[in-house]
RNA sequence: GGUCCCAUCGUCUAGAGGCCUAGGACAUUGCCCUCUCACGGCAAAAACGCGGGUUCGAAUCCCGCUGGGACUACCA
């Protein structure tokens, strides 16, 4: 392969949204081709005109997108390529590699159950392989002759040297009674068109690989590499499904999960290199490649998703955070101060939150001042004690315009020290005061954000409060 | 049923015959930090599926078993 351009694709079937387990596919296809200084292709498997969709089609486009998964050329659509697979079919048909098959969908189904029943496999009997002319009027499959005997050996990046028996090879149809080519043949004249030299793609094609690899023997194809990579499972150890949870890509998106995240969740979905669990994404094209991807199946565990989350959110750029939270916001109907007010707001909440939905649950409180105090925080904080505290703060507070951090821990410390009460209880109360809560981001960045005078308001309606009841 | 794949803590994984008293991460538990909750730090608990070989020596190699998964369509 040396001195070889890498071309690696990510060809999904439109037929639903982009999911985990298409997106992991995805990326590893994405990172060896900008690994090897190769392209990636991205290509729309929609030979199956019943399931595909054009809705399908555009959800994993925004897919991808929002992933960063960029491709090179493409989308291709098999659809428009019909005539690329007839010439090859024919080509096929005339050296005899190929035959017309006259047997009815039902009737095949039938000789399955029954080959099924008396314990016999049940594959195509090849009943027309040897057929003169049509034997009726219907419109005909076109099967691919298999060979008989022989093997077939796959030799893969990630499972090894694998031997398939060709006589479990059945003569697979090739293009159906409605001209359409079928999955095995398509991806085979495909991958050959596109020049695409390395396959990276999900175990459960390992078995399809013999069938393919004939094909290409058949027209003279050369074979590409290919890398069968194990299945990602759901908590119960079956494949991973709706009933698993989210499976949508960009349901992540909605429930406020970072695109690099997730991005760094999956390539640690069956690759690793070394003890490293997070990577730039300029680490993991520099570090990614085939030989560390492992042979057995992953399970999906969103709580450890869940903390890259919480990671990337920490530690990304103020200003990408406030791009990126500001739609959550209006979708709850706040309005969004300026942006370095709203930076210093969403430092605040980061440390806590860690989805961009959890941000913005927590952060009412910056918003409103017509909150309820929580009642356990009422009953344990809401004392004489408290009263006197909060009644000196809001005078020490009176006297200044603007209080940074430090100088409004000065105050709270120095009104404890000065009334002989314990801090936690002068701050506990104080937080309350301000958020209606006993649990919120650090008191004093909060009060950097609402400003002294709105701070001092809602002291005040706290005292109100206390000397009402 | 047949074919194929897979098998290290609950989960993701490191481990390419001696470096393994099996390492890291998530989750769990405890302690510390502390204005709360988090973050962070420290610590604990937690695994080589079983049985045979090969070898001076096996988590690592071989065989069998068991268990999981995939495929077996005019789906991809």
């Amino acid at each position: 392969m040396e001195g070889i351009m890498v071309r690696t694709r990510f060809a999904p079937s439109p037929t639903g949204y982009l999911h985990i387990g298409g997106a992991r596919t995805a990326l590893f296809n994405w990172l060896y081709a900008r690994n090897q200084g190769g392209k990636f292709i991205l290509r729309i498997e929609d030979t199956d005109v019943e399931r595909s969709t054009e809705e399908s089609v555009q959800a994993i486009l925004d897919g991808m997108k929002w992933l960063n998964l960029d491709w090179d050329e493409g989308p291709f659509f098999q659809s428009k390529r019909m005539d690329r697979y007839t010439y090859f079919a024919e080509k096929l048909l005339k050296e005899g590699k190929a035959y017309y098959c006259y047997c009815k969908p039902e009737e095949l189904q039938e000789r399955r159950e029954q080959a099924l029943k008396e314990g016999k496999k049940p594959t195509y009997d090849r009943r027309c392989r040897d057929l003169k002319g049509p034997i009726n009027d219907r419109k005909p499959v076109i099967r691919f002759k298999a060979p008989l005997e022989g093997e077939t050996i796959v030799d893969d990046i990630v499972k090894g040297r694998v031997i398939f028996k060709n006589e479990e090879l059945d003569d697979l149809i090739i293009i159906r009674s409605d001209g359409f080519p079928t999955y095995n043949f398509a991806v085979v004249i495909d991958d050959v068109d596109m020049n695409i030299t390395h396959v990276i793609r999900g175990d459960d094609h390992l078995n399809n690989t013999p069938r393919q690899i004939q094909i290409y023997k058949a027209l003279d194809f050369p074979i590409p590499v290919f890398a069968h990579v194990p299945m990602i499972l759901g908590s119960d150890k079956t494949r991973l499904s709706k009933r698993h949870g989210a499976t949508s890509v960009m349901a992540y998106k909605e429930m406020g999960y970072i695109s690099d995240a997730l991005v760094n969740y999956l390539v640690r979905l069956g690759w690793s290199y070394g003890d490293q669990e997070i990577f730039t994404r300029e680490e993991m094209i520099e570090k990614f490649n085939l030989e560390n991807i492992g042979k057995s199946p992953a399970v999906f565990n969103p709580e450890k998703l869940l903390w890259l989350n919480a990671h990337y959110i920490r530690e990304m750029d103020p200003k990408d955070l406030s791009d990126l939270a500001r739609e959550f916001f209006e979708k709850m109907g706040y309005v969004v101060p300026e942006e370095s007010k709203f930076q210093k707001m969403l430092c605040s909440l980061r440390q806590r939150g860690r989805t961009l939905v959890e941000i913005v649950e927590m952060a009412d409180f910056y918003f409103t001042s017509d909150f309820q105090y929580e009642e356990q925080g009422v009953k344990k904080l809401f004392n004489t004690d408290s009263l006197r505290a909060l009644k000196v703060i809001r005078e020490k507070l009176s006297n200044s315009k603007e209080l940074s951090e430090s100088e409004f821990e000065v105050i709270v410390r120095k009104t404890a020290e000065d009334l002989n009460i314990k801090v936690s209880l002068v701050a506990q109360s104080l937080r309350l005061a301000i958020t209606g809560k006993t649990v919120s981001p650090g008191l004093y960045e909060i009060i950097e954000v609402i400003g002294v005078e709105e701070t001092i308001r809602r002291i005040q309606k706290a005292i109100d409060y206390m000397e009402k009841t």
